[in-house]
DNA sequence: CTGTTAGCGCTTTCAT
DNA sequence: ATGAAAGCGCTAACAG
């Protein structure tokens, strides 16, 4: 098994001649075209082998105008909910043959922008976006020229007429709302994010829907918003909830982040959750629940929102798309743990 | 705001014709070169806004032989070890001007080697990985000959004289079982890995030296393998063990989910965690610990692995690196929660 | 089944 | 301070 050890990396020239053969024969054992001899092929494999000759992805995207990169774009990978979706996307991008570049904005519009040109700078094939909310509009309208095509995970945008992969957060809440009214609350409170993001008005939304339903009457003092859906935002919001004597009973927050700093923030003032204050959000925690089933959620099957998208970008890209915009709404499971304060543990579903 | 709608997308020489400049000047421009007269710029920025230019960085990679992204390449990205790590490789490099690719090799190694080959197509400048095993030694070996530099994190490999960033597993593990037989226990039981991986022999090896420390002999049906430091393999390795009637009356398992499932395993026997069997691990759950401070863990600064390690691999690239090989490891933190059946929650460190 | 030619978009080198 | 020429490694289009 020889190998170059000198010089620059061998090129499709450097086999070619290695080989006996042309450059363009070369590209087309590499590219498995059916029109070589499968002689000639051996000894294109054999020079292959010898030189350790790697093609250049540059050069072959620069010829070909394309690449086979997907950019998966996502405020917070260490989110368990957005790393789960990264998973399930890449695991389709790979199968079809597409490499992934990830970028994670933290949820800054900036960033957010500086990495869609990033990704057009970098010929992406596509992009998987969960974008920072509302005000990454003019940042995906700027896609549009360089033609890129992308689908939408989680939060859509109105006035972006992409494809979309959501849950159905607006029925999620309700029925996460109503279980609580059914457990006898009437002073339940909503944590909640900007409402710059789509998730965040469907879940609002839908506490609205639930109160509406149960003839409680909507208290504006019970809706606090927190910076972001992250730990310090939940805790935050609720600290301030709290400190108003809003005197909830109950606490519905807009993610599970949030419910982690809303449980801290709880705490903090010596209260129980959920003795003195039930607590429900969106979005499990899988590794917590396994070490303490808790968190009573509405989870979402985020690795599905991942290969779903990816699907559906990898059609698009293949011209395999026929309509205008796809939409893809997945349902949401209510699993009852305790932090809502009802007995036991059971898991219903709500398929 | 005049915008390309037409056609591909415009290229340096678009921009050029625009200008009433040549391509070099507008070169010039997008590589901020000093040797521009100011008006000449100015032109060529208005023109470029009016384009929408984007630089094409396959052509500018091809061009220049070389490439500002790196490659990140680690086991699973959705445990929250690695998803940390990646989050500072990434806020690291993309400070430095480096784009990133990530790559998640599911413990494979043949998927690893096929991730490492697509960097080298990519022509990535340089890569940061926490290997398979002792089994990624051949894919690393082949990486040589395409001189991309590398760091590995987390775990060393025999025989690969790189750049590393790694925590004291030994003295780490050490640490925890010292704990342990503090509080009185003498059967402890090791629940580990394949001894393929780095990390999984220096806990085993700290283990030892805990055990000696204390005068307790060792008892090899204590220790037991998992198939992988998984919730699965944690899982399947504690029911082995339980049910050799090994008897332990604690458990130090060799990261955080295969703790998650030694804990499953556990209970679902009937038994209770910590009263009837005490557990203690590698690497903290920090969302579940908000949650509920349950586990006593031996933390490492996740982030800092990774921040570190694109440091040590962007200096190298940069060629700023002299040694010939740097070795960085971190210490871990002995955080005490409830699980090893210790009184309170007392957090000390190990600093 | 195989080879030749041309060119993808950029930057390096060398002029001016 | 600016430009012209050449070429990075590959493949599309067209021979043969």
């Amino acid at each position: 098994m020889m190998r170059d050890v000198g010089g620059a990396a061998p090129t499709i020239r450097d086999v070619a001649r290695a080989a006996g053969v042309s450059p363009m024969t070369v590209s087309r054992v590499i590219n498995e075209s059916a029109h070589v001899r499968p002689e000639t092929r051996k000894q294109v494999e054999a020079a292959i082998a010898a030189l350790g000759y790697v093609p250049n992805n540059l050069a072959r995207g620069l010829t070909r105008q394309k690449t086979s990169t997907l950019g998966l774009i996502v405020p917070d990978f260490t989110d368990p909910f957005f790393s789960l979706i990264l998973r399930g996307a890449e695991d389709v991008a790979r199968r079809a043959g597409y490499g992934v570049i990830l970028c994670n904005t933290a949820g800054d519009v900036e960033r957010e922008d500086a990495y869609l040109e990033d990704m057009v700078a970098h010929r992406a094939a596509g992009l998987l976006i969960a974008p920072v909310g509302d005000r990454s509009r003019a940042n995906l309208r700027r896609l549009v020229p360089h033609r890129v095509p992308f689908v939408l995970i989680d939060r859509a945008i109105p006035g972006i007429e992409s494809d979309l992969v959501q849950g159905d957060s607006i029925d999620g809440a309700r029925q996460l709302v109503a279980h609580l009214i059914g457990l006898g609350h009437r002073r339940i409170a909503h944590v909640t994010e900007s409402q710059d993001v789509s998730t965040a008005r469907d879940r609002l939304r839908g506490y609205h829907e639930a109160l509406d339903a149960a003839g409680i009457p909507f208290d504006p003092e019970l809706v606090v918003e927190g910076k972001a859906a992250t730990i310090e935002g939940g805790y935050d919001a609720t600290t301030a909830l709290l400190a108003a004597n809003a005197a909830p009973t109950a606490i519905f927050t807009v993610n599970n982040l949030a419910a982690v700093g809303c449980i801290r923030a709880i705490r903090e003032r010596g209260l129980t959750v959920p003795d003195d204050v039930a607590v429900v959000c969106f979005d499990d925690i899988e590794l917590a629940a396994m070490l303490h089933p808790f968190l009573t959620v509405m989870a979402q099957p985020a690795e599905t929102f991942g290969t779903i998208a990816a699907q559906l970008l990898i059609d698009r890209i293949a011209g395999r798309a026929t309509e205008r915009r796809r939409r893809v709404v997945l349902p949401a499971d209510l699993i009852v743990r305790v932090s809502c304060g009802a007995e036991g543990g059971i898991q219903s579903n709500g398929g």
